[in-house]
DNA sequence: TGGAAATAATAAACACTGTTCAGTACATTT
DNA sequence: AAATGTACTGAACAGTGTTTATTATTTCCA
């Protein structure tokens, strides 16, 4: 490979992230609604057809937004797991930063679990490691709490896809703004709460 | 009020509803993107126009479509639960309803509990009876369950919130394609077996 | 019953959207 | 210096939600 294929590998990384970075942007700062090709081209300076030149379709730059979300998940992770022995107490950890995360980044909540977009970039079908790489961590812990016998059950990938559900059942029904029946309580507490409360039945003391 | 005031009146309820009813024929039959102000007019034979003299915007019509959604899953819950005693066999009914309900009906799924549009319609700040009947249902059913003491807990609210959004988990990650990790599995029997499991930890035997 | 007032419906326009593609202008190579 | 290759452009296409002046119809009242 030659000098230059070499620093155009590069330039076209940079570009890419150029690109993903304006739009994660304006997607945080200004809402869905105002993502499009012309904002996010008008915000870099290029014109619009550019962007196509480094993704195929909208969807492809969603999927490329979403896996930069993923990273900055598994960071918060890493950040809030480190030090932790117990397996059952890595779940509250857990727990709490997935709530925390939403909370705090609704757009990029919605970007990773809730949005057609990011998924229907078929380049990508096969390429789900990003999201895969979370779900692992949330199964090797439960892996571990079924081996030290601090968890009632059998099959930890049913256990992990229960506890992910509920908390991402919690979040996403407050995203969507359908708790209209539990107006006035502090959410990010009672969501908090239940999740303790599913976890407790799980536990052997 | 006057005979033509009356028969008016009709009129617009008629023409609302002929409205409506092309939306969800054109949302569930070619999905959402197809669902365009002038596909709708098309179909019912008018000027694109003529749909903001009886909807005040799109959201308002997504608020309608919603609402008609869920008078169907009530329906749904009618017909599965009657007969049935046992408040814990209610709830499984229940449960197995939704999720049924959900996989059969995944754009009315969506359209409830997912998509922003019904609930940016802000004419119906207030008025969101329609979710709020379901609702009463399933907390009814947990306050029969804890008055019977057939379920550990005490906050009747916390423990439908917890059931509702186990549920609702479960399901809007499928339907969302979140669900990757288990390619290959039966989804609506792993959502069963693991609602089950989810209630069994807080039935008393 | 005929003319005036009211109003339901329309078509066109506005400002957007994602996407494509012929053409340009610049960088690299020979 | 001329020829090649290509990153980029910007206009065009077909669509979107929404507004509004105009038309056509219906209702009302003299």
């Amino acid at each position: 490979m030659s000098a230059l294929q070499n620093r155009r590998e590069r330039e076209i990384v940079e570009m890419r992230q150029l690109i993903v970075d304006a739009a994660i942007k304006l997607f945080m700062d200004e809402g869905y609604e105002k993502v499009s090709i012309r904002s996010i081209a008008q915000r870099i300076e290029y014109a619009p057809g550019t962007i196509y030149l480094y993704f195929k379709d909208r969807d492809a730059l969603f999927f490329a937004m979403h896996e930069w979300a993923f990273t900055k998940l598994m960071n918060v992770f890493e950040a809030n797991l480190k030090g932790i022995k117990n397996p059952i107490e890595k779940l509250r950890a857990m727990s709490g930063s997935y709530i925390n995360f939403a909370f705090k980044n609704p757009e990029l909540y919605d970007l990773m679990f809730i949005l057609k977009e990011p998924m229907c970039a078929d380049e990508n079908a096969e390429n789900w490691e990003c999201g895969l790489r979370v779900y692992r961590i949330l199964q090797e812990i439960i892996d571990e709490s079924l081996e030290q016998q601090l968890l009632k059950g059998e099959s930890a990938p049913m256990i992990s896809f229960m506890f992910w559900s509920s908390l991402h059942g919690m979040v996403s029904l407050h995203l969507r703004n359908r708790l209209r029946m539990y107006d006035g309580l502090d959410l990010e507490n009672l969501i908090n709460l239940t999740a303790e409360t599913i976890l407790a039945q799980f536990v052997i003391n």
